[in-house]
DNA sequence: GACATGTATATCACTCTGATATAAAATCCA
DNA sequence: TGGATTTTATATCAGAGTGATATACATGTC
């Protein structure tokens, strides 16, 4: 099977929510995505064009700003994206540099060692924070979204909340433990 | 900053271990590495060449089997791993594409999404089932590996099998309430 | 002896990344 | 009012990283 570019489903699922920019896309995968999706203007921009050529995504002309330009998901475009909702996900390899790092530690004073795991667990313990504050936002029905997307955002909070616990803990544990 | 190839350090921390050739370091992340680091031909071979041109590896020539090609890491090559080692790490950005399938999924039917998740944790049950036996294995000596690199070791087991322990959670907490 | 698996190097097209350039609009604040 | 900064917006580039594929010899096995 060929590389398959995975931007697209992002950009897809995202216009599919609403009509938006490059930039849009961006910025919702920056906030709303928390964090699990990642994307770059490089690639955005020109798989943007792709997918035009491709008519999966159709430039919306009603806001006319000249520098802007709006794309809005066509129904091949749905199509396309309700095939790769319901195929099923392969586990992607991962790069943990810090676990690669930690690995070749095994020469380096203990006070280093302890040094590294500290800092790791303070970006998850911040990271983990900020997970909290965003939960208590949804639960206070701050912002304005349907109770059926509330739901999805709510799992996905959890999830990144336990992921970092499991982090915690694990570094405690691994200092504990004299490395 | 410009651009860092990581592969280079996963290459330097290998070769630091013993001298080897490009696919027993593809090896070495495949076994090793426990799936905390992935690696390519792909990358490693221009990599390694590269890396020879900089004089970070050399080529040992005590074993000349023609065809294989056996790399050392120089002192410049130590040099450049320890400054790497000793320097902090950054997060790196994450790309889970069932987190960014499921957060799209508000629509599709529920039993659908059950089967998502369920299908998610058992992939994470069998990988945690993979990191217990080869926890036990180390801790019965069965391979040959100093106390010291077997310290690290266990830590990275014990990282994966808490991290799979919460995946784990997650799904079934999400499936129980019912989404 | 045929067939499959493992070891080994190499290349290719393509995906993805982060830096950088450019410029207009909005906001800040003094 | 005006200057400075931030936000919005598009675009390109070199280089990092991916996975498929080709080749070929060695080893194991049935």
């Amino acid at each position: 099977m060929a590389l398959k570019n995975k931007s697209l489903y992002a950009i897809l699922g995202i216009l599919n929510v609403s009509p938006g920019t490059g930039y849009d896309i961006k910025k919702y995968c920056d906030t709303v995505l928390l964090g699990f999706w990642n994307e770059n203007f490089g690639h955005i921009y020109p798989t943007l064009k792709k997918m035009l050529s491709d008519e999966l995504v159709e430039i919306d002309t009603s806001e006319n700003n000249e520098k802007k330009i709006l794309y809005r998901i066509t129904p091949k475009g749905r199509l396309e994206l309700e095939s790769w909702l319901t195929e099923e996900t392969e586990l992607q390899p991962m790069r943990s540099e810090f676990m690669l790092k930690l690995l070749f530690s095994s020469g380096q004073p203990k006070e280093h060692i302890i040094k590294m795991l500290e800092d790791y667990k303070q970006i998850h313990v911040k990271k983990q924070e900020k997970y909290l504050a965003m939960q208590h936002d949804l639960e206070q029905g701050i912002e304005e979204i349907s109770k059926e997307r509330s739901r999805f955002l709510k799992a996905m909070l959890r999830r990144g909340i336990l992921s970092c616990e499991a982090t915690i803990c694990w570094c405690n544990e691994t200092m504990d433990a004299g490395l």
